[in-house]
DNA sequence: CATGAAATAATGGCACA
DNA sequence: TGTGCCATTATTTCATG
């Protein structure tokens, strides 16, 4: 994809493990000096290889525990970049694809509880640009990890 | 959900847009002093509320691109216990929810290109307790951030 | 929770492969 | 170009109030 070394793949590697680890500690892991590893990951954030650094937190505790995936039937060929313009105005929607098969979108909604799901639900159905939804819900969430490929 | 005040939560907001800022950062924005942030922090990770540090890395950089939602249709009702240890041997499966509808299990895969994904469907619907597999390919991420909630 | 001190880590300069 | 080493600055972390 990108001229990233082998260093650099363990240096991420390391720090998806703990993002918080010092640049010591993730040196001794890769055998490198804490400035190097610095330096290193300097320049993979102005790349733009690494965006930043987060804090995991268990998504049941932010309250939104309502989890669905909405498909959108589009009524014509509407633009994704349409799409996204209107629909990352409700935060509930956390992602947006456009996708193969029936629907045209897919989207995948956090809410608090049921009703709030149906608010949001029933105020995407009445976009303009949406003809037909189908939704699935969450029931419970079996697994949750990272991608580790590389 | 849980007991955590308006200061846990602007702290946890403060290190999910700079998951490495230092404590005493995070303390001026909420107020605090940085072994005061600490000490809530080391609580809020005992807790299990906050179950990490991660660094945010472009999914294009991994090299794995082909992204897809996989619909399991189960053969009898095998128990979500089941399906988890089973797709959970599949790096290539990032998530599995069992949910509601037509299919009994969904599944959040990505793979290097399609030749990848082929071989894990067909590896997928191969398992014994799997009847049919329907596949909603992505075509393009419009969006993608973070619950912002709480 | 704040303060202050000691240990630890981050970061910029400099020499070297 | 990229690394290690060193010194300085900043941060973490633990004591005490």
């Amino acid at each position: 994809m990108v001229d990233i070394d082998d260093l650099d793949r363990r240096i991420i590697q390391a720090l998806m493990a703990d993002g918080r680890a010092s640049y010591g500690a993730v040196g001794a892991e890769v055998n490198l000096s804490a400035p190097a590893v610095k330096r290193r990951v300097d320049r993979l954030r102005e790349r733009g290889v690494i965006s930043g650094f987060t804090v995991k937190v268990d998504p049941a505790l932010t309250g939104w525990t309502t989890e669905a995936y909405v498909e959108l039937f589009c009524s014509r060929s509407t633009s994704g970049a349409e799409v996204l313009r209107r629909v990352e105005a409700y935060p509930e929607v956390i992602e947006a694809f456009t996708v193969t098969g029936d629907a045209d979108t897919l989207l995948h909604v956090f809410a608090a509880d049921m009703q709030h799901f149906e608010r949001v639900l029933s105020e995407i159905s009445a976009e303009p640009f949406v003809a037909r939804t189908r939704s699935v819900l969450v029931l419970s969430p079996l697994l949750r990890r990272e991608i580790l490929s590389m």
